[in-house]
DNA sequence: GCCATTTCTTGAACTTGATTAAGTTTTGGC
DNA sequence: GCCAAAACTTAATCAAGTTCAAGAAATGGC
């Protein structure tokens, strides 16, 4: 839990109590690989902050494939906001794709704890402006580049990611077919 | 400027003394058709609020042609994040597309208003949750549809909005050419 | 109201990536 | 360590959308 209390002390100033306060209501959990923390038609509940591991946020398309618009790793905060905010069922699943370890930051208990450490608001403000600044880059990406291009560019950048997730993952992430990335890399021995 | 008002009233409570706070610290400002509020490698130095009009974020791609990533319209706020915050050169124009009117909240006097209204830090990730819940939304439906698809709801979306700006605009915003969006409002009489 | 500029249209050749279907390799549970 | 399930590969055919080039229509400034 050190990694939560380190992440938002990179942010604001935290008192020995805001640490206190934020373990206190903030309750750790393992989850294991294929394990949920959101359905489609469920509404979400939490902001999940990823300690460790790795999560995708996928819906399915018309056709009934996985389409994954999303991936989580260690130090990153996952949620669907839409439901969340709106307390409208979620067109998501968020799945663990390997054993991982999650804070679980209930919808209520943040109210709370923005009133008992104001500056949290501010933190989560912070980090929205990350989220939504590295969303509107991938729309540029995936404007910009071919899917070749998009898959040489995410593994110059993430190269043990590319390690971790199965390939098909990645196509579906890439916005291409298991069968395309087979022919991208076949290419280049 | 009540327009501004009244959307942060619609998210958080307001006092008599904060609206007058509010008004006397982000000034009003018209803005002529192709003005721009930035320009890419230039640092981004303030959040603007669209009070009326409609602005445009583009960038120049790698074939020298303009890719619009954004549009902002009434009652939306519009920057670049990753400027602002990390005082980086942008990557990216913001222009208008008609003649408009707007509120700059510079960045300096952003920080200044959190500290005297710090119900505004809270406005500020409502917003940011909204903006990044559409992000989401539209990469889902880039990679769900085709472009005539995405064509078809864009203009059952914002019937008027397509009225208001030129074709190639809207070709660049949903990601394919002019050629092919004349191809595609040709097929259907 | 005219002219220049901007915007829109059309068509042929071409590229990227999807689809389908079958076969191969890897992985994990017991 | 074996077997079933999951993941990956290959290849032929097809669809979506680009590129290039040329011309037509609309718009705005004076």
């Amino acid at each position: 839990m050190q990694r939560l209390i380190a992440h938002i002390g990179k942010f604001i100033e935290l008192t020995d109590e805001d640490r206190e306060t934020i373990l206190s209501c903030i309750p750790y959990q393992e989850v294991k690989k294929k394990d949920y923390l959101l359905r489609q038609d469920a509404v979400c509940n939490a902001n999940y902050f990823i300690l460790k591991g790795c999560f995708r946020q996928y819906y399915i398309n018309e056709k009934g494939l996985e389409q994954i618009i999303h991936f989580g790793i260690d130090n990153w905060w996952i949620t669907d906001y839409d439901s969340l905010e709106r307390r409208t069922p979620s067109e998501y699943y968020i799945q663990a794709v390997e054993n991982s370890e999650i804070a679980v930051l209930d919808k209520r208990v943040r109210e709370e704890l923005f009133s008992k450490i104001p500056g949290l608001e501010r933190y989560f403000r912070l980090i929205l402006q990350r989220a939504y600044a590295a969303s509107m880059q991938r729309i540029k990406y995936i404007y910009e580049f071919t899917g070749e291009e998009r898959y040489y560019h995410f593994s110059n950048l993430f190269p043990e990611f590319i390690q971790r997730i199965p390939q098909y993952m990645l196509a579906s992430y890439l916005g291409f077919t298991p069968e395309f990335l087979s022919k991208i890399r076949s290419k280049k021995i």
